[in-house]
DNA sequence: CCTGGAGTTGTCCTA
DNA sequence: TTAGGACAACTCCAG
């Protein structure tokens, strides 16, 4: 029998959510539960957040203290420490935590287990984020898959098939730390400067929303997704990934509420593209898992011999959206303005940084970090060097995005760029992606001055597409 | 160990 | 106007 008089300590993460919570569920049927999150901003234990996650975790920390009763515990610093001083103070005995598959969280909780257990504490970790576990699923040799679609189709959905979601804990009674735990705004999320404003009107945070959000894009938007999904201007996408990140939802949760819905509509296709970027997801997770330097380092070495550029004037027009590219320089405004970007313009920034500006990948990862509300290691760093060419699977070094076609092609009549670009508003659409081209009447009768209102192209597209091939050429000769 | 097919998202040129 | 091949060659992966 379990010991009555004893609590569980849960350890919230990176999954902010009551429902399918498989650590809390545990922890709940032990009896009294003090339920507890700890800000760690250190940075050598991890990257430290970006802002507009930090305004998102605020957020979405007030939620689940909403849907705790009030009962959720802060705390700021270091995880070990903490746990322990808590598991003391407070006749604890057992720990529960849903992992966070980041290797030095990993490498974290090895050393938390270790001290716990030391002090008779039992220690207990589930898996919440991921639909496999990145450590069971591996080649027949043994050694981890580097192609996605392998990787997906023989390795995720030849195993067994994810877990299906868990119900929120029926009875969950929990304790408030009156002594050590601090307020929410003392753990300084949200910046001096007001600019995260602009987030408020375009989020809503927190499990309930998450859920909300799951339910109206599988009812009207899972219809058409497969082709939908690359016009910016559309809502084909299901903008859940700050929601998954933060664990407001599980992948699980999503997983089978998207078969369910397309089996009694007859949506395979729509089903299968969403289900596979889903995978996508799992796939950044496990290169990730196996490969902790992602982040910092290319995964093919043959990419550190590449000749970047280093030029932080380029950096900051396209950080600011002052390329003088309108497709580009609305995803970068988007970005900036609502701490998101489409999935198409992510690609076509992403390619313009790479290839165009010839800047190192990581210069684009760290910007993407600071500005995303959905900024996630793994998919973050998977993605770029995906982009870059450096990555697992990588696209080929001559698929050089040209911003003007890609902008003609997905953003047709211009409604994605002119509610970023208003200053190119009044521009006929097909002059919108590539101003520089237009006659001087048009320029004017749109109250457009090239230089003054809106940039001259900051590079040359056929030189610098040139120049990134011949980069890239040399680099594979080698 | 060998073999052959395949590999998220594109662009440009040519016929 | 449009469709098809070139862009390069490598590594991955399964049989």
């Amino acid at each position: 029998m379990r010991s009555s008089h004893k609590i569980t300590l849960f350890w919230f993460r990176e999954d902010l959510r009551l429902s399918d919570n498989p650590g809390l569920f545990e922890a709940a049927k032990n009896g009294s539960v003090l339920p507890i999150y700890i800000l760690e901003d250190t940075p050598s234990i991890s990257f430290k957040m970006g802002s507009a996650s930090r305004w998102w975790l605020d957020h979405s920390l007030r939620m689940l203290n909403k849907s705790l009763e009030g009962k959720l515990n802060v705390y700021k610093g270091c995880s070990k420490e903490i746990l322990l001083k808590l598991s003391q103070e407070n006749q604890v005995g057992a720990v529960y935590w849903n992992t966070s598959y980041t290797p030095w969280h990993l490498e974290n909780d090895d050393e938390i287990k270790a001290v716990l257990a030391k002090k008779g504490i039992e220690c207990k970790s589930f898996n919440a984020s991921l639909l496999w576990d990145p450590s069971k699923i591996l080649k027949k040799d043994g050694s981890y898959y580097k192609v996605f679609t392998p990787f997906y189709r023989n390795g995720c959905l030849q195993a067994s098939p994810p877990r299906t979601p868990l119900p929120k804990p029926d009875r969950l009674s929990c304790i408030k730390d009156e002594y050590n735990q601090i307020g929410f705004s003392d753990l300084n999320l949200l910046p001096d400067k007001n600019w995260y404003l602009s987030l408020e009107s375009c989020w809503e945070v927190g499990e309930k929303a998450a859920q909300k959000k799951r339910d109206i894009f599988l009812d009207q938007h899972l219809k058409g997704y497969k082709e939908g999904r690359n016009y910016p201007s559309l809502s084909h996408t299901s903008r859940l990934s700050p929601h998954l990140h933060f664990g407001e939802i599980s992948p699980n949760q999503i997983w089978y509420a998207v078969q369910e819905k397309a089996i009694i509509h007859g949506l395979d296709n729509d089903m299968d593209c969403f289900l596979s970027e889903l995978g996508w997801r799992e796939f950044s997770y496990y290169l990730l898992y196996h490969f902790p330097e992602l982040p910092r380092q290319n995964f093919q070495s043959k990419f550190n011999a590449f000749p970047w550029e280093d030029n932080v004037l380029l950096l900051k027009a396209w950080q600011k959206g002052q390329t003088g590219y309108p497709i580009v320089d609305a995803g970068m405004r988007e970005l900036w303005q609502t701490g998101y970007m489409h999935n198409r313009v992510r690609m076509i920034v992403g390619s313009f940084l790479v290839k165009n500006l010839l800047l190192n990948w990581q210069y684009g990862e760290n910007w993407f970090w600071e500005c995303l509300v959905d900024a996630d290691l793994a998919s973050n760093s998977a993605s770029w060097q995906w982009i870059a060419g450096s990555g697992a699977d990588a696209a080929p070094y001559f698929r050089v995005f040209n911003p003007v076609l890609q902008g003609e092609k997905f953003d047709s009549q211009g409604e994605y760029t002119r509610r970023y670009i208003p200053e190119l508003s009044q521009l006929p659409n097909q002059y919108l992606f590539k101003p520089w081209e237009a006659p001087e009447d048009v320029l004017k009768v749109a109250k457009v001055v090239l230089g003054q209102t809106y940039p001259h192209p900051i590079v040359s597209l056929r030189k610098s597409r040139e120049r990134a091939l011949e980069s890239y050429r040399r680099l594979s000769r080698v």
